[in-house]
DNA sequence: CGCTTGCTTGGAGTGCACTCCAACTCTCTA
DNA sequence: TAGAGAGTTGGAGTGCACTCCAAGCAAGCG
């Protein structure tokens, strides 16, 4: 196993999973290992003006390319838009997936850094939810009112 | 106690504010019910640009005005300000809070649609919440790998 | 051969939510 | 009376995360 592999992989191994019944998120098109751009939009939902951003902004670890030039996604690159998928639903800033990006081609001597970035995410995350929480209670509060409200115009 | 424009315009506005120890929520610089935009900041955390944007685009019922035409919030434009810092919180796009603002303002007939607009909200909240709860798992077992390592390599 | 489809590029444009600017007025204090 | 400091305005600028565009290349089909 080797560094890039721990590092970009991000759960199961995918393309041995076609047995799989219907794997609910991110079907992977063929059984195979290289995707072209079209094939990664429909597995993503990411646009192909997207994918071609995140590369340029180094999101990405180099894609292969066809012998015409054209991209060719491997497994392990899905399984890094899946990551970044996931960071991205949590808001984390693009710059700071970046910056997580370089920590992963640097090698593995930055996996304290990594662990440092990740847990301080995590706990931005943890307060994100308490906050989404405690708003819901006052959502829940108003809501009432104007339920009470409309019930009180009904039975009028 | 009457207040009167002149009565206002001799309290100095930020002297009353800079004594406060740290209530938690909102601090209301004085008992009173007109409050300078400098005043307000302090207690919203908003800057000044932000409170007269949210007028400009229709976010706020109208602020009265002193004699010399300087916006005076009330308590209740406060309290309308912290529900619009909540539903902000929540990532609530400043469009939607707008409509809503709009259906205070047009009256009580819109009771149904301000109930309808806030459920809808919060069933985005509750599936956001949901969405946060999942990525923390996958940054969980992201973090477990990385901290592996470490304890591993001290172990060495 | 021409046509369509899919892909390539750098750079420009978009939408959101602020954020700042220049030029101005008003009131208070020295 | 001069200057500091808080407030006013419309409009321009900023940063983020895309999103689109124009021009062009390569492969497959009739």
């Amino acid at each position: 196993m080797t560094v890039t592999d721990s590092a970009y992989a991000t759960t199961a191994p995918a393309a041995a999973v076609t047995t799989c019944a219907q794997p609910l998120v991110h079907p992977r098109p063929t059984g195979q290992d290289r995707y072209t751009i079209s094939e990664v939009v429909a597995a993503t939902g990411l646009s192909a003006h997207t994918l071609r951003w995140y590369e340029r902004i180094g999101l990405m670890p180099h894609v292969d390319r066809s012998h015409t030039g054209q991209r060719r996604y491997s497994n392990r690159d899905l399984n890094w838009l899946d990551l970044v998928g996931k960071l991205r639903l949590t808001g984390m800033p693009v710059a700071d997936m970046v910056h997580y990006a370089e920590l992963v081609r640097a090698g593995e001597h930055t996996f304290p850094d990594r662990e440092e970035l990740l847990t301080a995410h995590r706990e931005d995350v943890r307060r994100r939810i308490a906050e989404l929480q405690g708003t819901l209670a006052i959502l829940d509060h108003k809501i009432d009112i104007y339920a009470d409200a409309r019930r009180a115009s009904e039975r009028a």
